[in-house]
DNA sequence: AGATAGGGTTAACATTTCCTTAACTTATCT
DNA sequence: AGATAAGTTAAGGAAATGTTAACCCTATCT
């Protein structure tokens, strides 16, 4: 397995130096970036596992570069950290609602700090989604089962995964592009129709008025 | 959804009705438990969702204790934050390898204690077992027997414990990783059939019914 | 010690399931 | 109509799992 990629963002350099040094010495991959724009133009390119990022920053906080980042389904899954001040005002960030997965105090100690990244990545893939009242389609990704009308589907781990990307934001639009280096990777090339197929499965099985088609552009999920 | 349910431990009687407050205030369950061994008793039966240790406490530290539950597949599954003061010497905890989810520092704002657990248990589906009355296959733990239509097994230690981290959430599907991690330990290397081996065994013994096999993901079983 | 028995693992082979592809058809846009 | 994108179908093959039997190890008995 490579290592995996932790992506900084803050604006002061010495913190930056400080977090990557001790970083790199555990073995993971890291860059860094010292504000959100930066952030989101490297991330794009590199794909980072985890994003830790200061909330206080100048040009683009760091509220503002997790709320884009979460938009995008090319970072989907991607595990954010925020670093905060002790004794920041909290108000903000009491609700966690730009979607932040953890909360990191300032200072921290190195070895905390490697503590704190190594608990995050290990959870790794447990992506949940909120269990929606009326919601006529239901993803346990636990049980790797779809509910739909009190029927129970045990899905291909393809297709459950198509689905799964999908259906993490109903209505938007994913590009091919998107789904094929969501579900299969960026190095793995597939003929033309394999989404399609997949997609055709899905239908078949869950109802194709879920599935909708935006020629020339992608597939969308909608309830 | 019933609320989720928090385990609480501190040697501090303050600590523990200042945090269970704010908890409770937040909709949680709460139990407390003053040292290491009173949480697992606890634990055992309360079955909790998430654990929050102190890593001070005299009998049984939060080290000791978070290794105890990891150990037991009937807590698989179940997250575990640790409590420590700041400044505290930090060697012991670097490695994070009695398997803490998380790690908080003291002393703590109740506003940030909510966050993180907020932030923790929205990452776990942890769907809970609830102790079954017509379960068709029953567990005893401490005589290592299987009870299956008013017959009983006596399964071999491989087969018993893979079971039972089965049986310890139906229906959730563990991969072959977490199966190895779990009855195998990390260290030791198997081959590829080895788990196959065994399910072959449950599912002669107790009916392949109950052993659902996942493919490219994992085994899962149900009632 | 030698014998025996059961559990655990492995290797070899069988089987199943799923993914992908190719060839063809249908829809949509200009 | 022509071009381009998506839908459909079935078949082949790859990958994951199932099965079986033999082997090794350890504990226990004689």
């Amino acid at each position: 397995m490579s290592a995996e990629k932790i992506l900084l963002v803050d604006d002061e350099q010495d913190i930056l130096e400080i977090l990557a040094y001790n970083l790199v010495k555990e073995g993971y991959q890291v860059r860094t970036a010292s504000n959100g724009n930066e952030a989101l133009e490297i991330a794009s390119s590199y794909k980072p596992d985890l994003v830790i990022l200061d909330v206080m920053m100048p040009v683009m906080d760091g509220m503002q570069t997790c709320e884009a980042l979460r938009k995008n389904p090319r970072h989907n899954g991607v595990i954010i950290a925020m670093l905060t001040a002790r004794g920041e005002d909290y108000s903000q960030i009491a609700g966690f609602d730009a979607g932040a997965d953890d909360y990191i105090t300032k200072p921290i100690k190195p070895k905390v700090l490697v503590s704190r990244v190594k608990a995050l990545l290990r959870r790794g893939t447990t992506e949940v989604h909120m269990p929606d009242e009326n919601a006529s389609i239901i993803i346990n990704r636990d049980k790797y089962l779809v509910m739909k009308d009190d029927h129970e589907f045990n899905l291909p781990k393809k297709e459950f995964e198509l689905l799964n990307l999908l259906y993490s934001q109903p209505s938007k639009v994913f590009t091919r592009q998107n789904i094929l280096s969501a579900v299969w990777g960026n190095e793995v090339v597939v003929g033309d129709r394999t989404i399609d197929v997949h997609i055709r499965k899905l239908r078949e099985k869950l109802g194709s008025e879920h599935f909708v088609t935006i020629k020339g552009v992608g597939y969308k999920f909608q309830h």
